[in-house]
Parts: C-alpha cells; sequence; structure tokens
DNA sequence: ACTAATGCAACTGGAAAAGTTACGGTTGGT
DNA sequence: ACCAACCGTAACTTTTCCAGTTGCATTAGT
C-alpha cells in the first residue's frame, strides 16, 4: 500500500458498510476487498471502534459492524479518529534562546491550527453515506 | 527534524522573510534557524523558487529573497508549490473486475479531491505577511 | 471439543525523507 | 588572477514510518 492509506482505507470500508448497514464483515472480508490483510484491517478499524464509529465482535461469526447510521457518520469522525493530523505542526525543537523564533513559531503553529481546523469543518460537512456503495439501499 | 517538515519549514522561512523581504539570506543562515542543514533548505527553497515565489542568486553575497511583495504569496502558494497533496488519493490498486468496487473507489477519490480542492481554497486566504515574523516592519 | 473470529505483541521489509559529503559553477571582492 | 562565499546537484547513509507478517491468547458459536 501506499502513505496515508489509513484514511482511505477506512472509507472505502466505511462506504461498503454504509451500503448494507446490518451486515456483519470480517476482517479478512474488508482485507480482500481492500487489497490488503486482516491484521491491518483490525489496525485501522480499532480506532474507530475506539472512537464509537464501529463495534467488533469477537468469536464465531464475529466481525465488524456500524455503531450508527451512516449519515451519522462525517469524514470529521474518521479523520479525528485516525488522529492523523495531516497538517503536521512540527514539533519546537527551535533554539530556545530567540524570543522572535519563538513568537515566529507559535505563530505558524497558531496558522497551522486554524487551518487544521478549517478542514475538520469541511469534513464534518460530508457523512459516508455519501460515500456510500453505489446502487444499494436508499433508505432516507 | 521530523516527517512532513517541509511545509513547517517552508512558512518559517517565509515568515523570517516576510519580516524583511529586502534581506538577502543564505541556506547556511536559514538552515541555522531552522535547525536543520543548508542542503535541506536549499531541496524546499528551491520548490518555492521554481514556483515562483522566490528569487535564488549564486555567487559571493547571493542567497535568497522573496520574489513578491509578502501579501501577495499565500498559504495556496506555498502548498501547491511543495505539491505534498495531504490528502493522499492512495492509487487504485483494486482489483479490476469488480465494478461495485470501482464505483465505489471513484466516489471516494471524487470526494477526497473536493476536500483537498476546498483545502486550497482555504490555503489561498491567508497570505504569509500574516504568517509574518512579529514586530518588524508594518507597511501595509 | 472444535472452529472461526478479534486482540495484541513482536518482528521484518521497504520506501520516503532528512541528513551528510563532495564537487562543480558562479559571483564579487581584493 | 585569485580567492572566498554562495548556490546546485548528485550520491550516499541514516532515520523513521508503516504495511505486512507471524504467532498466540481470548472469545463465542456449533
Amino acid at each position: 500500500m501506499k502513505r496515508n492509506s489509513r484514511l482511505s482505507l477506512a472509507l472505502h470500508t466505511l462506504g461498503h458498510m454504509a451500503g448494507d448497514p446490518d451486515k456483519v464483515r470480517t476482517s479478512a472480508d474488508i482485507a480482500e476487498h481492500a487489497g490488503t490483510n486482516p491484521v491491518v484491517v483490525r489496525r485501522v478499524l480499532g480506532r474507530l471502534r475506539e472512537a464509537g464509529l464501529l463495534t467488533s465482535e469477537k468469536g464465531h461469526a464475529g466481525g465488524w459492524r456500524l455503531a450508527r447510521q451512516p449519515d451519522r457518520i462525517t469524514l470529521a469522525d474518521v479523520y479525528l479518529a485516525l488522529d492523523e493530523s495531516l497538517i503536521a505542526t512540527a514539533e519546537d525543537e527551535e533554539k530556545p534562546d530567540c524570543s522572535v523564533e519563538h513568537a515566529l513559531h507559535r505563530k505558524v503553529t497558531s496558522v497551522m491550527e486554524e487551518i487544521e481546523r478549517s478542514l475538520v469543518e469541511r469534513l464534518a460537512q460530508t457523512t459516508i453515506a455519501e460515500v456510500r456503495e453505489p446502487g444499494q439501499r436508499h433508505n432516507h
């Protein structure tokens, strides 16, 4: 796979699930569809479970299911659950003796954080129901 | 340094430069400030030069300078110059035999691209003059 | 019991980026 | 003419991240 593929994997999977919300899927099935392997799927979906977007059940006939209706899960939920902070605010390793540098660093950081916030706001406007697998179950 | 530090390095440097637009700075000076080394600086700033945001001069007393006024350089310019596509639209390695999968993939991709576009729009609304080193030269 | 699933920890491998070294080209000062 | 201070670039090493893999414990249905 590729860099930053976690968000992509999550979106594909949720998109699939949104097409048939009640179906329980195993990590193996999902991995098959996504062209990866079950452990990676569990790692990514595990984050989504921690964030309350998915539930998982162990044992025979276990697997993954949406924890909410697809139109109640936004891309912001997913993004924040994966905690990928795409706009990496490089931590301060700067020389602490230069106050001007400090002030600039704070400024850069605050600007980046604001960009990040507005990105999240934008993501919050789209639900996974809109990224849903086409041609299945239109029940709004 | 850290991953994805290019944008951060670029912003810090441009912020600095915006505080004194006429000053020529060497890669070594910039590297010193940024806590990295001159070659890395040249690599990153080289991209910004290709994008027309900076100029560089070789030889004695050479160095880097803004190619435009700070309020004419937006964060979108910088972001696009570095061509980092933070929201990586993972290329399609999916099985080509599944048309449903294809449709979903196109959907995911188009959603991500739209998010990316709106991110760039947001970035275009902030100039490096606003990320400028504080306490220097207010001449609007 | 047996089987099929998640959960988790440890390790491997590959790719991307930073860091480093080295050298060639260019400019300006002396 | 020379030298010193720059950038530009290529090659190499090191670091870091992450997918991939393996193995095992746990849990739940049959």
